[in-house]
DNA sequence: TTCTAGCACTCTATTGGGTTGAGTGCTACC
DNA sequence: GGTAGCACTCAACCCAATAGAGTGCTAGAA
C-alpha cells in the first residue's frame, strides 16, 4: 500500500490534470506556477523524483517533463480526484437527448452509444442485453418453406431474436399457430434463463407424453432456443473518429491496431462482460491493466445498466488514457441510471 | 469524345497497372521496359505528355513520374481493361463462404459485407433491402402495456420490422390476435409497397364500415406502417481497418475524414441508392466524380442484388482509387448474383 | 531538517545546407 | 516518327548546428 503525503497528492494531481489538458509531459516549473502550494520548481522536482520512484510518474527521457503512469492514474482516480457533479441543466440535456421517441430497444441503445461518443468526444460503447437476462414475452412460429419454420422470440424489454429451424415433415401455418399459443401460455413471463429448463421439465411431464401437439410444440421451442446464437452478445461502438482527434493517435500504426480491435468485437465483449459480472457500478480499466490485448494505452469507463441485482448490459466510453475522468465518469454513471429506468419501465409492463 | 490510338491505350494501361501495383508515380523508363511495345523511354515520354494534355494522367511535380487521373481510370475501366474471369475454385470458395448456415437475413448480409472486405482487402459495404421492395409475410400485434402495442412485421425474405404504437383504449391480447389474423389474411403475399394502398382501399370497403373489428385492425395496421422508419435504409460497412493498410492512408487527416464519412452513413446510403435506382449491374464511382462529398480520392464498386427487375439492395467494395479493378469487379459481380439467388429462393417460398 | 537558487548537463526538435537519384523536356540526329 | 544524349528540376535523405525545455545536483538560506 502506497501512502502519500498531502503534498505528494497535490503534485500528482497537478501533473495529471495538466497532462490531461495538454497531452504533453509536464515540467516542474509549470506545476510550481499553477498549483496552489507555493513552492519552487526545485522542490517540486524532488517530490516528482519520489513519485517516479514509486512508479506513479514516468519520464519519457532524461530531459523531459513527467507523465502519469497507469498506476498513478489509478491512485488519482480512486482516491484523489473529485468527480464533478453534473449540473441540473446537464442532466436535463442528457434526459432530453435520450428520451426522444424511444421506439425500440435497438434504436435506444444505438442512440445512447452515439450520444456518449458525442458528449464525451470519445468512442461510445454499449453492450446489448443478452436474451437470457430478460423475461419471456412472446414466441411465434411462422412457416417459411415446406419444411422450414421461422421462429420469432420476443422479450418483455422488446428484444427480438430470430432463427430458422428445419422440420422433418410438412407442416401448416394453422398447426404452427397452435404450437405458438401453447408455448406462449407455458412460458409466459419466465426469465429466459430458465426457459430451457422449463421446457425440458414439461417434456417429461404426463401431458407431453400423451399429447402429440404439445410434444411437437415443445420440441420445436427447444430447437429454437437451442440455437447457438441465443446467448450471443452484440455491441455498438460509435464515434471512433472522435478518437482520431486526439493527438496521441497521430501515429498511424497505433490507430490501425485500435481499429482492428474495434472490428474484432469479441475482445471488447469479453472486456465488458467483466463489468457486467462484477456489476458493482462504475468500472475503469486502464490500458496496461487489460489482460486482453488490443486496448493498450486506452482506457475504458463503463457501468452496467438494468436493475442492480439483475444487470442487463453495459455501457461506457472508450478513449485514450488521457481523458477527463472527473467529467466523463459522472456522465457514464448518470446515463446508465437513466437507461436503466427506461428499460425497467418497459420490462415491468 | 476522346479517341486514343492503340499505342496511347497501351501506355495508359501500363501506367495504370503499374500504379495500381506500386502506388508510386510511374516513370517512362519503367514502362519502356515492362510494356510489350518496344519503344524507348523518350517515345513513351512523348505519349505521356499527350495523355497528360488530355487530362488522363497527372504529374505531382515536374520531376516525378505520372499517376492516372480519375478520368484516365474511367477510360481504362470502361474500354481498355479486361476483367479477369473468376477461376472455378475461386467461385466455389465464395459460395462455400457465404452459404454456410444462412440463418437470417441480417446475418447473411453482415457476413457478405465482411467477406467482401476480407477477400478484396478493402472495406465491404452492403445496403439492406428496404422493406418496401419485399413482400408481406406476417404481422403480429403484441400487447406491451396498457395502451401500447408492439407490432412485428415480417417480409417473405425474412426481414423484420418492429415498432411501437400507442392505442387510445385498453386492449387485450386475445383481441389483438384477432386483428393479426385478419390483417394477415388480407395482406398475404402483397408487395409491401402496395400494402398502404391496400389498407386504405379496404378501409373504404363495405366490410370495414360495418365490421368494428376489421375497422380497428385496419387502423392499427395503418399506424404501424405509417411509422417513419418504415422506409429507412441501413448499411453494413466492414473492414475499415483494411483501408489503413494502404500506404495512401498514412496521412492521418485523410483517414479522419474518411472515418467521419463512414460514421455518417446517410451519405453512403444516398450514394448506394443511385446504384439501386440505376439497377443496371455493376457501377463504379471514382472519388472526384462523387457529388456528395466525403469519398474524395476513394472509389466505390457496387452492384445491386435481387432480381434484375426488382433489386433488393446494393453491395460492393469501397477502397482507394488505386484498386485492382480487374479482380474486384468480377468478385462483386459474382457475389451479387449469388446473394440474389439465396434471397430469391427465400422470397419464393 | 526543509526549501530554494543557481548552474551545468542532457536530450529532443528544428532548421538549413549539401547530396543523391529518379525523372523530365528539349534538341539534334537517324 | 523514333531515339540518344544532356541539362535541368525537384523531392527525399542525411548531417551538423542550434535552440529550448527540463532535469539533477550542490551549496546555502530559513
Amino acid at each position: 500500500m502506497i501512502i502519500l503525503t498531502q503534498r505528494d497528492q497535490s503534485v500528482l494531481e497537478a501533473v495529471i490534470t495538466d497532462y490531461i489538458e495538454t497531452g504533453e509531459p509536464v515540467g516542474s516549473r509549470t506545476i510550481s506556477k499553477r498549483s496552489a502550494l507555493n513552492v519552487s520548481p526545485a522542490t517540486i522536482r524532488n517530490v516528482m523524483a519520489d513519485l517516479e520512484e514509486l512508479g506513479l510518474l514516468h519520464q519519457p527521457h532524461t530531459s523531459a517533463g513527467r507523465i502519469p503512469t497507469p498506476k498513478g492514474l489509478r491512485i488519482y482516480i480512486d482516491s484523489i480526484m473529485q468527480s464533478k457533479q453534473l449540473e441540473r441543466q446537464e442532466r436535463d440535456l442528457i434526459r432530453e437527448e435520450l428520451r426522444r421517441k424511444p421506439r425500440d430497444v435497438k434504436d435506444l441503445l444505438q442512440r445512447t452509444s452515439r450520444f456518449l461518443s458525442q458528449y464525451c468526444r470519445q468512442a461510445g460503447v454499449v453492450l446489448w442485453p443478452k436474451l437470457t437476462v430478460t423475461r419471456f414475452k412472446h414466441i411465434e412460429f411462422i412457416r417459411s418453406g415446406q419444411q422450414q419454420v421461422m421462429v420469432i422470440l420476443i422479450s418483455r424489454s422488446g428484444l427480438i431474436h430470430q432463427t430458422n429451424i428445419d422440420w422433418t415433415e410438412e407442416i401448416s401455418q394453422r398447426e404452427l399457430d397452435k404450437y405458438s399459443s401453447y408455448v406462449n401460455e407455458l412460458l409466459q413471463d419466465l426469465p429466459l434463463s430458465s426457459v430451457k429448463e422449463r421446457i425440458r421439465e414439461e417434456m417429461r411431464s404426463e401431458k407431453a407424453l400423451f399429447d402429440k401437439l404439445a410434444a411437437r410444440a415443445l420440441e420445436m421451442a427447444r430447437q429454437a432456443i437451442h440455437d447457438s446464437s441465443f446467448e450471443d452478445s452484440e455491441i455498438y461502438i460509435e464515434g471512433q473518429s472522435n478518437l482520431l482527434d486526439n493527438p496521441e493517435f497521430a501515429d498511424v500504426a497505433r490507430m490501425r491496431r485500435l481499429l482492428h480491435t474495434f472490428e474484432d468485437k469479441s475482445r471488447i465483449i469479453r472486456l465488458l462482460d467483466v463489468t457486467l459480472k462484477a456489476s458493482a457500478g462504475i468500472q475503469i480499466i486502464l490500458g496496461t491493466e487489460d489482460e486482453f490485448q488490443g486496448l493498450q494505452e486506452m482506457s475504458l469507463i463503463s457501468s452496467p445498466y438494468g436493475r442492480g441485482d439483475r444487470p442487463l448490459g453495459v455501457l461506457g466510453v472508450i478513449g485514450p488514457m488521457r481523458m477527463d475522468y472527473s467529467r466523463i465518469i459522472p456522465v457514464v454513471e448518470f446515463t446508465a441510471r437513466f437507461i436503466s429506468q427506461i428499460l425497467e419501465l418497459a420490462d415491468e409492463n
